[in-house]
DNA sequence: ATCCATTCGTTCAAGCATGAACATAATAGT
DNA sequence: ACTATTATGTTCATGCTTGAACGAATGGAT
């Protein structure tokens, strides 16, 4: 009867993801860094992007996107808002929801957000060859997956 | 003269980057919730995990393995601390220096976390081969380290 | 010995993210 | 039509993380 069960250092997989955790996690401080002169976080991007690629989404929609609560987004978009990088229009349908959209101002700082984004991971990835980067994505979208259910 | 330039979602290391980061959030956040039931947040369960393969360390130490600033883990440990699971001492020769060292009751709550832990990794990466699980590792290793330098 | 720089840990204020409680609007059931 | 349920967004208190400023201890240079 010992209490020390096999130990998960000795198991690949958990090897294996911790070395996932710590990129991911240094990534993001280092995407931090780098944004910092457009006085831009992260999250912020991330709120950018979404709302390039799906104009008019409700905050919900954006939640949900993003992978946080609603009362995240309420936070985050006025000061997006107060910097006129995005509208927020109430929806004539449904009086409930806020329909988001990129300005002018916000699709120009997001290219350049973008720009720095992609030289990051375009850094950190060199190393791959394109069927390993595939096949990391394609692996990851079925962790995601299979977490989502759980 | 197009301010849109080649846009990252074509990019497939951009597409695939944004999967592992989304896998990675997903599981924290699983993990989050499946450690609730033993009072510990995924911070703490990394610093039992650092302190049971490095018995001793100091809290500088601690703050480089884990990532995060040093302020951080004096925020985190008393907490730590003031529940048995790990004890500081002065070092002898140097008196800046806290060793830490988990206690009896704090490596058999890891114990049990890591059992979380593990089932969780397991299931999340089950969809993988070990060749597959293995080249992830390693490019993921290679990530960290690359941008380490920058 | 005496400075000077460096290192370790702490304190503090600020910014983020979260979840619960709430208000309003829409929808479904009767 | 009326009520109950659900959906959207906000508010608020809490906790986590950070970075700058600080005090104490160490080590090295002269």
């Amino acid at each position: 009867m010992n209490i020390k069960q096999e130990l998960p250092w000795d198991n690949p997989r958990f090897r294996n993801w911790v070395a996932v955790a710590r990129a991911c996690h240094v990534l993001e401080r280092t995407l931090a860094v780098k944004l910092a002169p457009l006085d831009l976080k992260p999250a912020q991007l991330d709120v950018l992007m979404n709302l390039y690629r799906h104009p008019g989404m409700s905050q919900h929609d954006l939640a949900r996107k993003l992978l946080v609560g609603r009362s995240n987004i309420t936070m985050l978009l006025p000061q997006l808002e107060a910097r006129g990088l995005l509208r927020r229009e109430g929806d004539e349908k449904d009086k409930r929801v806020l329909r988001l959209n990129l300005t002018e101002a916000g699709e120009v700082l997001l290219m350049r957000a973008l720009k720095v984004h992609m030289a990051l991971i375009e850094k950190a990835m060199s190393q791959s060859t394109p069927e390993q980067c595939d096949m990391i994505g394609e692996q990851m979208r079925k962790i995601a997956d299979v977490l989502k259910e759980a």
